[in-house]
Order: structure tokens, then sequence, then C-alpha cells
DNA sequence: ACTGCTACACGGTATCACCGAGTAGTGGAG
DNA sequence: CTCCACTACTCGGTGATACCGTGTAGCAGT
């Protein structure tokens, strides 16, 4: 599937919330998991911007710690502003995405 | 709804084609029609803007014509390459809704 | 020593929806 | 008849977001 980024937008910040909602996690490994998801394009770079505007915007909470295979990574756990923020964003995709379903079905 | 701004890059230019697509149409309406929906934030500026940009890149055929009830009106209608556009908008669409959905229920 | 995988950071770019203000035509209330 | 509301389009500028490219660095196997 050929360059998904613009439809991605506004709602990729959101899976790396879902991600990291499951389990404490770090960016190369949140990469791949994007990756096997279906979205085969998305790079490190990208996610990483992500997790730096998280971190900024104190929705997680951020843990160093060394790897054994490779460079320490810093692990991503969401705080209480972080859960909140990814319930609010399914909330917005359920409308969203219903109200695109309805008008590709032919509604009005 | 608050902001969906972000949610929506990507796909409202999408629904844009689709409603042009149903029948030859102008901006002020569809602004209406999205409003309708369930977009009620999005406003005549943004319409009008990806408007200019479908004619810029040559999905659409315009048409000039009075109005009665105020300034002319510019009816937008889809050419061959603007049919091809919405086809591939939804395959994306499909696409991308599926792999979150999925992602929200819980699968990897 | 070299290559490859793991792991993070950062400056710059393009795209997109939005904002705000402006221009105009028509018709109704005062 | 003047003002206001609704209809209808244009355009320059802004902010948010994902992406690109490059750099830095640790570890393992050849």
């Amino acid at each position: 599937m050929d360059d998904l980024t613009e439809m991605l937008k506004g709602t990729l910040e959101g899976c790396v919330l879902e991600i990291i909602g499951r389990e404490e996690t770090y960016g190369y490994a949140i990469t791949r998991q994007l990756n096997e998801l279906g979205f085969a394009d998305v790079v490190e770079g990208t996610v990483y911007t992500i997790l730096l505007r998280l971190e900024r915007n104190g929705l997680v909470q951020v843990t160093k710690r060394p790897s054994g295979v490779g460079p320490p990574r810093k692990f991503f756990a969401l705080n209480d502003a972080g859960r909140e923020e990814l319930a609010a964003f399914w909330t917005k995709w359920q409308y969203v995405s219903s109200r695109i379903d309805r008008l590709k079905e032919g509604g009005r």
C-alpha cells in the first residue's frame, strides 16, 4: 500500500499511545510493531518524533534501561494524562470513522 | 465533538471527492453537506481550498452557472482522473481503518 | 577491522486543514 | 431605502503532523 502518510496524520500518534498503553515499551520495538501491523513504511524517525512529543506533552513516563543487545533503551509508559488522551483518541476515531463509513455506504 | 482537524487530514479531501462524485455540486452546498454529516466545524474556507486543489490537480470539471439566490456558483464534477482518485481513496481508507480497528480490538 | 542489527536524536521539508479578512449578489426587516 | 442576513467564492498566512536524511552509538559475529 503506497503513501498512507496523509491519512495517518492525527491517527499515528493515537496508535503509538495504544501500543504504549498495553505494556511499557520503547521506540525501536514500537516501530517494528507498527510495521507488522501493516504500516510498513512508518520509519523510526517518525516514531521518535511522536515519542518526543508525547514526552514534551507530559503523557508518558520515561525510564532508561540498558539493553544487552545494543544501546540503552528509553521505555515509555502511559501516565494518567496519557490514558485520558488515549481514551479521547478512540472516541474521536469512533466518531470520525463511523461517519466516513456512512458516507462511503451512500449515507447522507 | 471537538477539534477533529488533525484526524481529518488526508480524509476530508476524499469525502469531498465522494460528494462530488454523486452529483455535480458546488462549494457552499458541499460545506453544508459535510456539516450535516457530522463534521460541524468544517468551514467554507477549508472546502474551497480543497476544491481549488482538486481543480489544480485536474481531477474535476468546472462549470460556472448563475444562482438566482446569490452570486454565480462554480459546479464541480469528477472526470476520469477524479474517479480513479476516489477509488484509490476508498481503497486506502479501507486499508488504514481496518488496521486501526484491529489495533483497537486488541489485535497485534 | 568490517558489517549488520539495535537504538536514539535532530534539523529541515511537504502537505494539509484552518483562520481571517475581503469581495459580491440577492432579498427581507425596519 | 438602508441595513442586515444569507448565499457564494478567493486568497495569504498559520500550525500541526508525518517524513526524510543524516549522525551518533552499543553490541555481536565474521
